[in-house]
DNA sequence: CAAATTTCAGTTCCACTGAGATGG
DNA sequence: CCCATCTCAGTGAAACTGAAATTT
């Protein structure tokens, strides 16, 4: 019980409680904020892009994409260029409420890492980042999918 | 998007799905071998016992008992000292079953790490028990619950 | 009475699948 | 023809809630 991946689990699911409290206090969820932030991180981008960089399937961006437009957060038009594609664009209320939401879970960092100091955080911080760039990389010759 | 709980939930994800996928192979869930894991190291425990240990939510943990017991895996029994609880044990099949999960899992862990040596494992490990052992503990004066 | 345990029924969030329609 | 995108409908694991029944 001591694994590297239950203490992994562990520690993401106190996040993900702090994270999800906080959102829902502020009447919204996950989803919405991580779309929201790649809107304001990369600029206007279709679904299937914002997809890939929030790491959210293709399905369920569309149904929050969906709630983020009925909310004034978000416009989404075809692409001319493009007709498969929507554009989907942040609103001046959406830029609002992601900086807002922001600072939320910049406020989560900090209650997360309180037990570790700036060093210890630097260091966790470069260890997950090794990790996730690894993810599905040529390292390993099994692949998935 | 470099947010440490990011790349926590990230990590974590990757963790899951190796997890996941291994189990489901295995024709089993995470649930299950927690419970296994929880029962090979504290021996016959009662359901909310369970819960503590494993961190698993008191009713789900009736409907995975429920489902071990199905499978020959465990034994559910009322305990004659306190009539409240149920006793349950582990059986030889469920022994034999938890070790050849707890073999993936071992296996789990070094494909996750593969990009880490044996020195950064040290130091991330010892960073996440760090964060678990904080979680709810005085430290923090906004308890939860 | 208060507290703990078990159980059931239901919810929410997240991740994902399959398939159809449209368009490049 | 093949591929990408969008969309809908649905699945499943995991975490959780509320309430009832039993027993201490």
């Amino acid at each position: 019980m001591e694994m590297p991946t239950w203490l992994l689990s562990e520690v993401s699911l106190q996040a993900h409680r702090l994270l999800a409290d906080a959102f829902a206090a502020a009447g919204t969820r996950g989803y919405h904020y991580r779309i929201l932030a790649t809107l304001e991180e990369f600029g206007p981008s279709s679904q299937a892009a914002i997809g890939r960089h929030a790491r959210i399937d293709r399905s369920d961006v569309v149904a929050t994409v969906g709630e983020l437009v009925s909310g004034g957060y978000a416009r989404r038009r075809r692409d001319p260029h493009d007709r498969r594609q929507n554009v989907i664009m942040i609103t001046p209320a959406g830029l609002t409420r992601y900086r807002r939401l922001d600072q939320i879970v910049v406020g989560v960092q900090d209650t997360l890492l309180r037990p570790l100091n700036g060093r210890q955080r630097g260091v966790l911080t470069d260890l997950l980042r090794r990790l996730v760039a690894a993810d599905g990389s040529p390292a390993d010759a099994s692949g998935r999918e």
